[in-house]
DNA sequence: AACTATTTATAATA
DNA sequence: TTATTATAAATAGTT
């Protein structure tokens, strides 16, 4: 599946190892993802990168630990946690090695924020500082991008709402015809103005749910915790 | 992957519906045997088909119920089966509160990288989405700034060593012109050349930033990644 | 992080 | 289910 044939085995490379991992661990998530959509299946998957990283999938509409829960239902396994051993060995250590990653993590992500924050940059090149723009510029544009998607929105619905509106003068006028016609007095299509379409104009305007686009089909951000479900 | 694409939504025809669940649980199984196997990597793996049955993948030299009790730990759920309280109290307690700390520190940290990397955008708003800009802009600005500080630095390191190479050749000219009033031979010059001011030379040219050119004094495009835009 | 030459997975079909 | 095969997808090696 690559420019050549791996054997299954331990990659003995580490950075190999990790780019790998971290590929494949992508690529395995995504067909979980999809085989759950496909086939409705309630599909847990949990991984522990060697280093201790945790990655996971849980189906829609669940959570982790009713999958664990229907699980061990279903192996009658209990829960017990068999501790004849003595203490603390082999779950503590395990415990050090992941508080010792969280604050890795925290750390790398606090100077990753300041550096987008253009802070702390005392000790950085010109390669980096480059970089850095760069991406600021990238981010910038998706920014701009993300606005201007609201901003088509906002025209298409804006749009709608005129349609809806031109509808409605048209029955206003037909009404407003037949009015004179029988020679009612203007102020009733004055009062009929600020009672219907205005309130209809506020109440299509306000609402309008800003995650959805009309007429899109599917999401491919099928890891995204927000998705809103799509069935037809 | 196959004669067509097919979109990722529940397939309807029952028949297809559970040939694909059993093609693609085979390949999910196999890929997640790969890369526990190639990646070390520790996963557990639970399926339910739509039917009730239950499939799962547990990477070797482990237990299922191993990996789902690290799951829990590793997400704070759970803190361990209820101990009859032997022991592990007051030290194991004590870091079980720091992770849950530092998992909710990392987690923050991470949602406010994402607003800079311009990801994680579906529930903002345009007024967030102005802020989010405004700041990148000033993020960008500082970088640049920090540029061209960086920038006057070299220049002024370069001007510096302008004048001592020009301070160089002024002696090195009026020593050649000695040496030729003193009617020296030529191959002594040459050798001159090749044992000082050469290697001084080089000694002196070869930390310059690349980015600079000598006796040009700013340039547009000193950095091509992508600078043209916005700003006189 | 991209790219791309290959290998794999699999949708349609029988 | 099983086998086949044309195509879509994943990814190993490379840059």
């Amino acid at each position: 599946m690559g420019r050549g044939k791996i054997e299954i085995k331990k990659i003995q490379n580490k950075t190999t190892r990790q780019v790998t991992f971290s590929k494949r661990r992508t690529g395995l998530l995504k067909k979980t993802h999809e085989l759950s959509v496909l086939c409705e299946a309630q599909i847990g998957l949990i991984i522990f990168s060697s280093t201790g990283k945790l990655s996971q999938y849980c189906s829609d509409s669940t959570r982790m630990d009713q999958i664990i829960e229907r699980y061990e239902r279903s192996t009658g396994k209990r829960i017990m946690a068999e501790h004849d051993d003595h203490q603390i060995h082999p779950r503590e250590l395990e415990m050090f090695h992941d508080m010792a990653m969280l604050r890795q993590e925290s750390l790398r992500l606090e100077l990753g924020i300041q550096r987008y924050l253009g802070d702390d940059m005392k000790d950085l090149q010109f390669d980096d500082l480059s970089k850095i723009e760069h991406e600021l510029e990238i981010s910038l544009a998706k920014v701009r991008n993300r606005q201007n998607e609201l901003m088509q929105q906002q025209m298409e619905n804006l749009q709608r709402k005129e349609r809806i509106l031109q509808d409605e003068n048209m029955n206003l006028s037909n009404w407003e015809h037949k009015a004179v016609m029988e020679n009612k007095a203007v102020m009733d299509q004055f009062a009929f103005f600020e009672d219907q379409p205005l309130s209809r104009i506020l109440q299509l305007a306000a609402p309008v749910n800003p995650y959805l686009q009309l007429g899109q089909p599917v999401f491919q951000d099928y890891n995204l915790k927000t998705r809103d479900l799509d069935h037809p």
